[in-house]
DNA sequence: TTCCAAAACAAACAGTTGTTTGGTATGATG
DNA sequence: CATCATACCAAACAACTGTTTGTTTTGGAA
């Protein structure tokens, strides 16, 4: 397939795949802010500066445009949260920090990371196994945060894990920019599982 | 409009509006399974048994049936909610068993139910004011619970009701139906928010 | 300067979308 | 029995969908 890029052959980097991040980041925005079904390749063609049909030089599909998208936005996010959760010291201050990070990933920062949780897996059935391969990926990666609590031991970290991921994401239906940052947000929302814990 | 009922002139209840039930039966089953992008008039009246044309006569637009749709899904959960929110005792219990009723409502029970949750207001642009308002006044209902709780008085108690409404409504992403059931799901939320206060 | 593959255009494809329009069977009402 | 609104059918509408095909531009390599 043409989308495989010949940049493997060294450095040069020609004018080569030059519009491919402008695809890339029209439909990153406009599956951010409509969602996938919503979304036509002529939304992203136009913002890209294209016809519909070029968009298929670099991708079979639109839904294989969806996994290039989701991949990048799991990228993202794993990058936003790997310092936080790198750094030593008190783990339920490095849980608040990840959560501020995801938070961030997926309310303000990049549209890339508000599709990973915005665009459902089954709404492109072709490649759901691997959107939601995707997902997982990152969702290790935040229980690390999780495994590392001090917590009694009859605690149940999965239910945890779920809970907290879950209350993350869906802020994304009710958050407003401009009111509680993200960073008050995951401290109040951690604050929530720990103050009860050190009394 | 045709649609209001002239049910008002009493009693008689014909075979008017026989299929307006079947109407908004099929609507909720697609709009909970595919949502509401993915789908289409024709699917709605296919499975309704009519004419796609058919469904104007009751529906001024499709985003008009997404509204009765929903309208029916929040009375659906809040009438489930409701008897557990009656219920006297302790609060803790009462809450879980909010959870739990809604968490049914969402995933098991009714496709109306799942449509309140799983469809985004502003997916129905015209009528997202209005779904939104369906939405809040529900939560009403569950923030109940949540004022209910014997709580220190430091705590966040908007929060905690975003949390575990949060969490709840997240569900519908990974749950499974035959694996751990809702009630099982409510105990273990609440149980994280509970059982650090007893300490 | 010639050549070639990359990258895009231009135009169409067949199918689907929400919706409209005009006609028609039906069952209750006078 | 005649009437009439209710509830539906039948057929089409224009617009839009993802995608395909053949052609053209382009920039770097030989």
């Amino acid at each position: 397939m043409a989308a495989v890029r010949s940049a493997a052959r060294l450095a040069v980097a020609s004018r080569a795949d030059n519009r491919l991040p402008l695809i890339l980041d029209a439909a990153a925005r406009f599956f951010a802010e409509k969602g996938f079904g919503f979304t036509s390749m002529r939304d992203i063609a136009g913002m890209a500066g294209m016809l519909p049909g070029s968009l298929y030089y670099h991708f079979a599909s639109k839904e294989e445009l969806l996994v290039a998208v989701y991949a990048e936005g799991v990228r993202r996010i794993k990058a936003a949260v790997a310092p936080a959760l790198a750094k030593a010291g008190d783990p339920w201050a490095r849980l608040e920090n990840v959560c501020a990070a995801h938070l961030e990933g997926l309310l303000e920062d990049s549209d890339y990371g508000q599709v990973v949780i915005r665009v459902r897996p089954d709404d492109a059935p072709e490649v759901a196994a691997r959107l939601v391969a995707l997902r997982d990926e990152y969702e290790r990666t935040f229980a690390q945060a999780i495994q590392a609590l001090p917590l009694p031991s009859r605690t149940d970290r999965r239910a945890l894990k779920l809970m907290l991921l879950g209350a993350l994401n869906w802020s994304q239906t009710w958050y407003r920019s401009g009111k509680d940052s993200p960073q008050t947000l995951a401290r109040r929302f951690v604050r929530l599982l720990r103050d009860p814990l050190d009394a």
